[in-house]
DNA sequence: GGTCCGGCATAAGGCCTCCTTATGGGTCAT
DNA sequence: ATGACCCATAAGGAGGCCTTATGCCGGACC
């Protein structure tokens, strides 16, 4: 088994000069690899001479038409070329693959409620680029996660981070009609109060109340359970179990069909948003745009 | 069929870049893989960081107590350390090669008269170098040629090259007893003018009578050839074909078990010998230093 | 046989890569 | 809570490496 821990890699000699070798080897000819490596004749002597040196043998011969390698180059020319055919394909391949796979982790809610619909299109105008869809609700750390590009909630400003506003985080109470009819219909801001609230711990009902002009002190006291994502909630109130206060954007669909209704016009508004973001480093990496534009265009639709 | 003439070296990253990434690869770690390179974690740091740029995506996570390599990371990795695997192997076998085999271009004459008996104890010496012999009457030269050291006659001086003086290329006549007997001995040099003399158009023929005070007017215009070398002419004056004007040290061995005679002691010299010669810039290769070494000890017996 | 041409070697000089030192931030363990 | 470990970053400097310019050598072509 070889020891992987101690290669003797500083023994080589300057790779460099390797490259250049190889080059030389192939054309047996130093001012065709020159031209190769887009240098001049004069820098491609200067590396053979450099190998030379290190091996302690000469690697050519200098006849006067043409140069052949010695026996150590002959025995030298073939690995090295080897060797960088193996190096090149992989740099290749670690390029392609890299250009190829985009993982893209996402706050759920926004995954199932507006990504997931829209995602077949990106494949249809990609379709070399496989994406992975994780969902995950802690923010995303770019240098400890395998991660292209996030998708969160928040202020917009990250440092390091190149974030594209993508809707608003606005939030309005909804519910399903049946549970609204069930107490003769929604007419006022405090009706719902005689409803369970999903998720009543939550920020949101207590800043859309004081917006609403609705005393709504023991909201706190009441029993329930933070799900932590709009998702479930919404579930959980098109279920009929109760009133959700969610995001316009993101239900436009049950909305629609009437799944869920809006009973108020008042949206409130905290400042938050749903971004896309990914490392500024990598804002030119080619699936990184794609996908940047491909959402940013979605999105203004 | 690959295209050989062409290869995109070019669009290789940095070498250097991929060297570190293999220690950090191996190590899983930036600080281990600087000490394995004998440089600091700095540069290491730079090195993956210029890396990953021109892969375009991030080759290693740095999580808390280590990295892992990404997805991209792991693809390149293994490639990386195959390629580098074959080249240090490559690398040491051209240097062990280089080393394992000497390459001695020798006049004729001094190969068979005076190496061929001895080197036996240089293989003994130095059982790891093989040695393989070449005899030519040119000049060798060592850019044109896949020689380690040459062994050639002359004024020793020769540009780039270091010279050993092995011995001085005296010349006396020498003849086979029998052939002495032939004309009731050979008592003075005018002697040898009632004899055959073998290669009568040689130089040292002409400076050698003319030391003796013997007129030789008439040597130029006698039949006889020139052999090229003194071991030919030596064999045909055993056999007892005539005379042949030799260099003492070569023909030792001939004197003493009388194969050979040297009738006079008067011994001319113009000057020339025999030297070891090599490119100075090769003066400290292992493998002619051991030779020179050995050479010049056994001269001196 | 003289001149041109092709190809490699060498010298001098400058840029730019790459390494070092120094420092900071973040996490884990004591 | 503090120390230890590990990686990131900034600033600065040395040297490797490339370029331009020139020389040398051998073959080819009149």
């Amino acid at each position: 088994m070889p020891d992987l821990s101690s290669r003797q890699v500083s023994q080589l000699p300057p790779l460099q000069a390797i490259r250049v070798f190889d080059a030389v080897a192939r054309h047996l000819s130093f001012t065709k690899a020159a031209s190769e490596l887009a240098m001049t004749q004069a820098a491609v002597s200067y590396q053979i001479k450099v190998l030379e040196e290190r091996v302690g043998a000469p690697l050519f011969l200098r006849r006067p038409r043409q140069i052949v390698l010695t026996e150590a180059g002959q025995r030298l020319a073939p690995a090295v070329g080897e060797a960088f055919a193996i190096l090149g394909q992989a740099y290749a391949a670690a390029r392609a693959g890299a250009d190829g796979l985009l993982c893209v982790t996402t706050v759920l809610t926004f995954a199932s409620n507006w990504l997931a619909h829209r995602l077949g299109s990106f494949q249809i105008a990609h379709p070399a680029l496989a994406v992975r869809l994780e969902t995950s609700s802690r923010l995303t750390d770019f240098a400890r996660e395998d991660t292209d590009i996030a998708i969160r909630s928040g202020g917009g400003k990250w440092p390091g981070l190149e974030a594209h506003k993508l809707l608003d985080a606005d939030f309005t109470p909804m519910l399903s009609p049946k549970l609204a009819a069930s107490i003769g219909g929604v007419n006022e801001p405090a009706d719902l109060l005689r409803l369970p609230i999903l998720d009543p711990g939550d920020i949101w009902w207590t800043e859309w109340f004081s917006a609403a002009g609705v005393h709504s002190h023991d909201l706190a006291k009441r029993p329930g359970s933070s799900m932590g994502a709009q998702a479930y909630e919404a579930n959980a109130a098109i279920a009929g179990h109760g009133v959700a206060i969610l995001t316009r954007a993101l239900f436009k669909a049950e909305l629609a069909d009437g799944r869920l209704i809006q009973p108020f016009d008042l949206v409130g508004d905290d400042g938050h948003a749903y971004w896309l973001v990914y490392p500024q480093a990598r804002r030119n990496v080619p699936k990184i745009r794609a996908f940047r534009d491909w959402l940013l265009a979605e999105i203004a639709c």
